[in-house]
DNA sequence: CCCTACTATGTCTAAAGTGACATAGTCGCA
DNA sequence: TGCGACTATGTCACTTTAGACATAGTAGGG
């Protein structure tokens, strides 16, 4: 019954206990990476875990008008998210808005679409060089069995993204350069 | 206010008139590949952009309770295609479950992971041999200005993917290797 | 002649995701 | 001392997406 989401939020939480705030911001980065969400969400969510007693809370003082809730994995959480690792994933289908006007491009101005794929092109250059930054601070791949091990294998994707990603948007480019 | 669903169908349309049956059908594949639609989302769709002028049809008889309808782009429909298609895209988030899985790998049994990554790793070279098969059917790019530019760009996107995930997955299985 | 698959349009519900609004304490800087 | 950024939880309304249900003609194979 447990949603991509809460699979999400049980994984964040399987490295250390934290609030609802935290596992938020670690959906922007680096979770964001594959998987966001933002705090409405976050919070519904984590309810929804604790009916299912897939995670408990502590409170703690903290600022604003309630306590804060520190989260952490219960023995069934910890459980539940083993087995979904190995379950095989749902397709779920790229949804790419860059690829969708790319599909209709013909109608445009090369010009302009030479501007869209250079400023595209700055963007996964720029994550490329943060990602490879990222990648020059591990000593090599952690061994399979550290938790490190799941943080590296995403980077690793990411670079790999981000590579095919740019390389695409070159080649656009020079079928413009032809073209036009 | 058109949503980014309401290009894809203006994108299709733009090739050539259709019925909804038809444009779920272009849904499902090649437009499939990076953005899909089930047919009741495409009627609602529809009716949406027929009421801000963007789309028309003719009726004609048709199988089943209703006549069928012959959807064509309107020339603002064509505008607002010509005029989304150089607006930057929104930043949209990959939401990847296969990576996120193994976000949280570290705490599965190696030789369960080694099935799930093989698993995965078939399915992409099964979809790429299917997209170079596709490719060869070319001879080579066709230029811009012509609309099968738009598919050939997607489906060399689509290839550049598929081999950057059959990639990654074959680096996730040596490293289980080593590890176990 | 029957059965299946395909063409074709639509409604309805539920789940998932987005973004604004609301509240309020602490910490550092100018 | 005032202001803005950060921590922290939550609600509400809206849009998007997924999938089931409903209906019905035509074409082709066995």
């Amino acid at each position: 019954m447990t949603s991509t989401l809460g699979f999400a939020i049980l994984a964040v939480l399987a490295r250390g206990d934290r609030t609802g705030y935290d596992i938020a911001a670690a959906m922007r980065r680096p979770v964001g990476y594959f998987w966001t969400a933002g705090h409405s969400q976050i919070h519904g969510e984590l309810q929804k875990l604790r009916t299912a007693c897939l995670v408990e809370f502590e409170t703690a003082h903290g600022p604003g008008p309630q306590d804060k809730k520190v989260y952490r994995l219960t023995a069934a959480g910890e459980a539940a998210l083993r087995e979904w690792v190995t379950a095989p994933p749902r397709e779920r289908v790229e949804r790419d808005e860059l690829v969708l006007k790319t599909y209709a491009s013909w109608l445009a101005d090369p010009e302009t679409v030479r501007r869209l794929f250079a400023d595209q092109l700055a963007l996964h250059e720029a994550r490329l060089a943060d990602y490879e930054q990222a990648e020059a601070s591990y000593d090599g791949p952690p061994p399979f069995g550290d938790p490190r091990f799941g943080n590296y294998a995403t980077l690793r994707c990411g670079l790999g993204y981000e590579r095919h990603r740019a390389e695409w948007c070159r080649w656009v480019l020079s079928q413009l350069g032809d073209g036009g």
